[in-house]
DNA sequence: CAGTTGTCTTGATCAGTTCAAGATACCCGC
DNA sequence: GCGGGTATCTTGAACTGATCAAGACAACTG
């Protein structure tokens, strides 16, 4: 994996430059990070950075995820407990699954009654925007471990 | 407001021994606090708490605050962005409504069509234990007032 | 190929939260 | 009513995650 052929590449740089940011190694390789680890924090994304680039700050890291971000790239979540993670998955309204054990997290593609979340009973007169759905349970693994602090 | 008679203190009181802990004037402070605004930050609280209570320590806060919450008397939760906000009111799955604009909170009894977002539709062998809906948008008076950055 | 502008590096700073050790106060039993 | 045991509070420090600012550098435009 961590496909760094000239074609994987060249999609990345597309979406890049049609978000009107400017094309560099270090965003590729924060995309191509993204990829390989969907859920990742910025340390982790650093860190997989760093693999290919060595030079790369950590600042660098936040703001590129920062730029992504408002651009709508990427996604930023931030599960209560959690570091913010980010994810490219981005506008199609799906949720999230966190193992309250070892913070894993997986997607959710929706809500069984299709998405009736997103209007709550009383919206007490706000403007809602967008309805965000964490589901808090215990992975496989550990289920099957008993505690592992 | 901000009723101090016995017969509201009392009834704090036996919450907080019913709980198991022991029952102390910055306890009692922080259950009040916490009823006079339903979702405030540590430091909210421990302003609050101060007002009534000028020797106390803002750590003493944060061990209160932990304490309640693993004893079950109140509700930790952290939307994204914000530092995390306490309230009282718990065991009841209710969800909230927070204002992109001031970071207002407001409780949302329940959702459309009952509680179908207890359940995803791939639990990814997960077993879940809770969902956590929160709902963004914009509340009526920044509706209203344009942008107060 | 040079200019302009956006991006990265370096270094400092911040808010929110947690940890540790000792003094204090609550609650139980007598 | 009063002392002992233990939970709680105070004081002080530290830690993580994230942000800001200034200058060096590199990507795109013409």
């Amino acid at each position: 994996m961590t496909s760094t052929d000239a074609t994987a590449t060249d999609t990345l740089a597309v979406g890049i430059r049609s978000a009107g940011l400017k094309v560099t190694a270090q965003r590729l390789a924060v995309l191509q990070a993204l990829d390989d680890s969907p859920h990742a924090t910025a340390e982790r994304v650093f860190a997989a950075v760093r693999a290919g680039l060595p030079g790369t700050s950590l600042q660098a890291v936040y703001g590129v995820l920062t730029a992504f971000t408002s651009a709508g790239l990427v996604r930023r979540i931030e599960p209560a407990g959690s570091a913010a993670l980010f994810e490219r998955r981005v506008g199609d309204n799906h949720h999230h699954l966190v193992c309250t054990g070892c913070g894993a997290v997986h997607d959710v593609d929706c809500v069984v009654g299709e998405a009736p979340c997103l209007t709550p009973s009383d919206a007490r007169g706000f403007a809602v925007a967008a309805a965000e759905v964490t589901f808090w349970g215990l992975c496989p693994s550990c289920r099957a471990a008993p505690a592992t602090p």
